[in-house]
RNA sequence: CGGGCUGUGGCGCAGCUUGGUUAGCGCGUCGGUCUGGGGGACCGAAGGUCGGAGGUUCAAAUCCUCUCAGCCCGACCA
């Protein structure tokens, strides 16, 4: 008899399985404000380990954190014409404080750029002051029609970089190293999930950049996930906010500056880019659970095989945890963990300890193998590492699988159905891209040829990658 | 902002067409007993201004009016 599936299945209504899953899970609800979200402590416990890996990344690219304040002035946002064009369909707008209407408006921060180039302005003076090197972790508001639980709500929490440079070449290396360096590895090499780098065109450009660099990831839907961007501003803010320095020669000139960001978008990315019908599965390299020991029954000395089992593990490395619930039914709590995804279960009772074994199963392939317990240790640590690089070839396996090489804007409308469509620029161009956005199909990024960065839009050969999209 | 729909214990719903005694069901929660290697079984219990206001009526979850909130589909976005 088969038993009532837990999660809606992919299949039938991918949406809905998502849904049920952050419930199962326990991830995330909604907010009592339209378009805010709550995050349960295992979501948050995600966000945790992303920020933990990306921040060390930031950190080796050499900036820092700072913290900017959530409230700016209205006028701000005006300064830069794309900018306020850009975001006020969706600013939160503060006209009352302290039982009296304020003389100005203030705004909820939907970006920091405006605020921190203007405290930028106060500390360049030099070129010896730059390059000047800014990150902060924060929350931003920005009014959503269609929210989506961490793919898209009015309130999120991300890190924005803001960094100045003497020239822009400096700042264009910057921002392609923050996409390299921080992003694509973080995502390909801690997520597990593939990213196309390029660029965006100009339609799907941020708000007063010059130029933008995303990473693009393939659900498992066969739909697109902008899971990061780095910016060439220019010096758009830097003449909007007058930063400027003193360079070498004795000349004054306005600083190049850039803006990148990841956000809670990702844990969104990570649940549809792996996630399967019996729930989430988090590669080991983020896993804030990696190993889970369940002790099935406390009898016959097995409470104390699993603790000393655990003690072992912690030991040697892996993050671990002790389901000792005895009082919640097996089946139950293997349950539970296979929906929060961690990567290998242990299972010790009674019946395995007879002849001192245990059970391990992996939660990617589900095989279970009973083991002298003394090889669990090791064989946890193997695992882990098989399912990190497993996970990684899956993911990328699916989107290889789903990706077509097309001639003609028919044809990428076809492709789209499954995945992406990759066709010439050339062949395509604005024109092209504003067909398609009649049928929801937007151009994710451009890229060059052989799949590297473009360092401009201008550049002969170019190839559009198309997709649907989040 | 235009079109379609829904508000009933914590969650998901039935009941409304054709008003009628104590408003049901599943899940969850709590207590107990037996269980225990894939969402356990049985027994018992708690929990409801039927979104709100007004109206019709002997009588309203049910009919009427107004109102509020939310959801889904069409123009923007990490």
């Amino acid at each position: 008899m088969a038993r009532a599936p837990i999660l809606t299945p992919q299949s039938e209504d991918f949406p809905r399985w998502y849904q049920d899953l952050l419930n199962k899970a326990e991830l995330a609800d909604n907010g009592p404000v339209r378009g805010t979200m709550v995050i349960r402590p295992y979501g948050y416990s995600l966000w945790e380990r992303m920020q933990a890996e990306v921040d060390r990344r930031i950190k080796d690219a050499g900036a820092e954190n700072a913290y900017f304040p959530l409230f700016i002035p209205e006028d701000y946002l005006k300064r830069e014409a794309e900018h306020v064009e850009g975001f006020s369909p969706e600013l939160a707008v503060v006209t009352h404080a302290g039982g009296k209407k304020l003389e100005q408006p203030i705004v909820v921060r939907p970006t920091s750029e405006t605020v921190i180039n203007e405290y930028f302005s106060k500390w360049i003076q030099s070129y010896r002051d730059l390059p000047l090197l800014i990150n902060q972790w924060a929350n931003v508001v920005r009014w959503e029609l269609r929210p989506r639980i961490f793919i898209r709500t009015t309130e999120f929490l991300w890190q924005e970089g803001h960094t100045a440079h003497a020239t822009r070449d400096d700042a264009g290396a910057y921002a392609r190293q923050i996409l390299h360096d921080v992003y694509e590895d973080f995502m390909v090499n801690v997520l597990a999930i593939p990213v196309l780098l390029g660029a965006k065109t100009e339609s799907e450009r941020f708000a007063g950049a010059d130029f933008t660099y995303c990473c693009e990831a393939m659900m498992k839907d066969g739909k697109a996930l902008q899971m990061g961007t780095t910016h060439e501003l220019g010096q758009n803010f830097a003449k909007a906010f007058d930063t400027t320095f003193l360079d070498a020669q004795g000349q004054q000139q306005h600083v190049w500056t850039t803006s990148w960001g990841v956000s809670t978008r990702m844990v969104g990315g990570l649940i549809m880019a792996h996630g399967d019908d019996e729930g989430l599965v988090v590669p080991p390299r983020l896993a804030p659970i990696q190993v889970v020991v369940i002790l099935v029954r406390d009898s016959d000395g097995a409470g104390e095989v699993a603790r000393r089992l655990v003690d072992e593990l912690l030991e040697a490395g892996p993050r671990v945890k002790l389901d000792d619930r005895v009082d919640t039914s097996f089946g139950r709590r293997a349950t539970e963990w296979e929906l929060k995804g961690v990567p290998i279960r242990i299972e010790i009772g009674p019946r395995d300890l007879a002849d001192s074994k245990a059970t391990l199963v992996r939660r990617d392939t589900g095989l279970k193998e009973t083991m002298p317990i003394d090889q669990i240790v090791s064989r946890c640590g193997a695992e882990l590492e098989g399912m990190q690089t497993d996970v990684l070839a899956a993911a990328v396996a699916r989107r290889d699988e789903n990706t077509a090489e097309v001639g003609s804007i028919s044809e990428v409308i076809d492709a789209t159905e499954a995945g992406f469509a990759r066709i010439a620029w050339d062949a395509l161009g604005p024109e092209g891209e504003v067909a398609l956005a009649a049928e929801a199909i937007t151009v994710r990024c451009l890229q060059r040829g052989d799949g590297s960065v473009p360092e401009g839009d201008d550049e002969d050969g170019l190839v559009a990658v198309c997709g649907r999209s989040y």
